[in-house]
DNA sequence: TCCATATATCATGAAGTATTGATATATGGC
DNA sequence: GCCATATATCAATACTTCATGATATATGGA
């Protein structure tokens, strides 16, 4: 993940139809969910949403699979992580002090 | 943190001059930077710098205080935690066990 | 009060981005 | 091969965002 991908990532996640479809794949998980399906989920038209996949798609947080006429897609919690990570790295490398407490925040409430 | 709010941080993320804005200022840490030193390091014209840091105070990425002439601007980690939270919230909400790896992996290397 | 420094705001033009209707491509079933 | 379904691409318009020159505001010192 260098800037050029986080800055891409980033404008992806800028999008409020596409950073709906990035949570409504997270939570779909491994089954991932049509391109059609997303669409209706969302109220979005099929070239819009076809439009803002590919959108994500580029940034890297998501992925696809054809799956008889339709086609999968599912988050890439991979690419979701070098994101992070980027952001992480910055944070780390130059105040690992005052960056210890912020990540002791972020855990699974599981 | 609410869905809009995460919009605009993500929306401020998304430009170069202010990432490397907020990486420089997680790097300054509680010395923070006056604005004219920020534009001075990234090579950015005065106003131009000025509106971009508007932009980051406005998605509270950024924090100012004056001091004397000048006004210093620190990087907010406490905004920064709400932002990776929003989208961790989602990711453990929906799929704790493919989540737990991808939270593993971002530590401090220190 | 006057001047110099430091930063913010305004108006404009240029560039990028989103949405849409229309159309194209790809797959599966008959 | 033909048709229906599913998704992607194209071209155009509207919208937003960016950087810039010019100007305004605020602070400190003489």
């Amino acid at each position: 993940m260098d800037k050029t991908h986080a800055l891409t990532a980033f404008g992806a996640l800028s999008q409020p139809t596409r950073l709906d479809v990035l949570r409504l794949l997270i939570r779909a998980g491994d089954t991932g969910m049509a391109a059609g399906e997303i669409a209706t989920a969302l109220g979005a038209r099929q070239n819009t949403m076809s439009a803002n996949l590919g959108v994500l798609m580029q940034a890297g947080l998501i992925r696809n699979a054809r799956q008889g006429r339709s086609i999968r897609y599912f988050a890439d919690l991979e690419g979701l992580r070098g994101l992070l990570a980027f952001l992480m790295e910055d944070c780390c490398g130059g105040n690992p002090a005052a960056c210890q407490p912020l990540l002791d925040t972020i855990t699974c409430p599981s």
